[in-house]
DNA sequence: TCTGGGGTCCTAGGACCC
DNA sequence: TCTGGGGTCCTAGGACCC
């Protein structure tokens, strides 16, 4: 059961990666040029354990240093600079680099995939500039690296998965590649370790070790039944990996079936009080709400984890709760607290997470048939009310009085943007 | 020396309904 | 005499990605 690459769809699909993202912005912004000085963007540089999120080409190909290399495991060196994340200044920089990336593709034909990743579909660019999927390529690079001094990598495929494992696995090395239908066999076969395979993690790998299945050759080349038997609808997605061909895996990532909005923290010491932990909940509860606000959307399903110190000899807990639809801290943050009380055996923690999903986005107010029509109205426009003054005058203007105690987090993240540093502290 | 943070998708099993 | 079966919703947990 060979696919037939005549049915499949043949695109000019670019995935497009700003190399070392973070760390050539902040290059290009220091004066430097990001692919001959070492840099590293780092969160938490003050703690042992502050986490690399970015290392520049030299920085890794000198020092060794990867994506997640922790503080500790950094060599000193004279020329190694090191910078905290600006989180706001990437989200910038990003959306100045798609604004050029729609002089070359309609709207409908760029999708962003994450904040240094897009998808180009050029197809159709190709008679309008008058060159091939190649040569638009050049195009974009260079206008990019003149209005913004940033590198990058491109890659061409069929379609949105042979572009992207062309990104992955060749792209290291020249700034171009292309991976078409027909080079699948020197080329998406060729993929190893096969956790470089979309898709495939290191769990993955070790089932289908267990399958008898040990590269990319043999998951292309192991009846298709067979997979399906063992690993359901993932082993037809792996065979049709394989193969090079993308029917869902990541053009179903366009529109997310199931959306939600989440905050975690690995908190910064041991929590055994309680009373301390409700305090983070609240905050969390009451943030996570202002990004519902802030979508005009209302949430029907409110989900708490807590994650226990490496002292105690269970994990944690993790519950979730449906619940009618609303974006109304104060009832959020009960929802919160009725799952913790349920749950929390006095356990010392040490992460917290909240998530609300099965969103809804009708605006209006669902009035329930138990609370005072008037109450939730009132509750409803103070929301909105401290959304837009912190707006204006940023999160730390209005601060429940319990963020002011021992063990409160909201006011020291209260700049965090994405989870780090949103570099624009003092500003606020 | 010590837990990054934000997401999406899939599966299994239980509850409930007709 | 006998264990119904199908559909849907919900929760928990696993896996993966950037």
């Amino acid at each position: 059961m060979e696919p037939n690459y005549a049915e499949e769809p043949s695109r000019d699909i670019l995935c497009i990666d700003v190399k070392s993202f973070y760390a050539s912005v902040e290059c290009v912004e220091l004066g430097y040029h990001p692919l001959k000085k070492m840099l590293v963007v780092m969160s938490n540089a003050e703690n042992a354990g502050g986490l690399v999120l970015a290392a520049s080409p030299m920085a890794k190909k000198i020092l060794g240093i990867s994506n997640v290399s922790r503080k500790y495991e950094i060599p000193d060196h004279p020329d190694l600079k090191i910078v905290p994340p600006r989180m706001t200044r990437y989200i910038e920089k990003n959306s100045e680099i798609n604004d050029i990336y729609r002089q070359y593709v309609a709207n409908e034909d760029l999708h962003l995939y994450s904040i240094d990743e897009s998808f180009l579909d050029v197809t159709a660019s190709k008679s309008l500039f008058k060159n091939d999927a190649f040569g638009i390529a050049e195009r974009i690079k260079k206008h990019v690296l003149d209005q913004t001094g940033l590198y990058f990598t491109i890659c061409i495929g069929d379609n949105p998965l042979l572009a992207k494992l062309a990104l992955a696995n060749e792209a290291k090395n020249s700034w171009i590649a292309e991976w078409r239908y027909q080079s699948v066999p020197q080329t998406v076969w060729k993929i190893s370790p096969m956790t470089n395979m979309w898709s495939i993690g290191s769990r993955t790998e070790k089932r289908l070790n267990r399958l008898g299945v040990r590269s990319i050759y043999d998951l292309a080349h192991t009846d298709f039944y067979y997979l399906r038997e063992h690993l359901g609808l993932i082993g037809e997605q792996l065979y049709a990996c394989a193969w090079g061909i993308d029917h869902s895996l990541l053009a179903d990532k366009y529109q997310p079936a199931d959306k939600s909005y989440g905050n975690s923290q690995v908190l910064t010491r041991d929590y055994r009080d309680p009373r301390e932990l409700e305090i983070v909940i609240r905050e969390m509860a009451e943030q996570v709400a202002t990004r519902l606000r802030r979508h005009s959307c209302q949430t029907e399903c409110v989900h708490l984890s807590v994650g226990y110190s490496d002292r105690e000899t269970t994990a944690g807990f993790s519950q979730q709760m449906k619940i009618p639809a609303t974006a109304n801290s104060k009832l959020l943050t009960q929802y919160c607290l009725t799952i913790f009380k349920k749950n929390y055996r006095g356990q010392i923690a040490r992460t917290l997470g909240i998530t609300y999903s099965k969103l809804v986005y009708n605006q209006y107010l669902q009035l329930d048939l138990f609370t005072d029509p008037e109450i939730q109205i009132s509750n409803e426009r103070l929301d909105l009310l401290v959304d837009k003054v912190r707006d204006k005058f940023g999160f730390r203007s209005i601060v429940h009085a319990s963020s002011l105690l021992e063990g409160a987090t909201a006011l020291s993240r209260s700049n965090l943007v994405g989870g780090h540093a949103g570099g624009m502290e003092g500003i606020r």
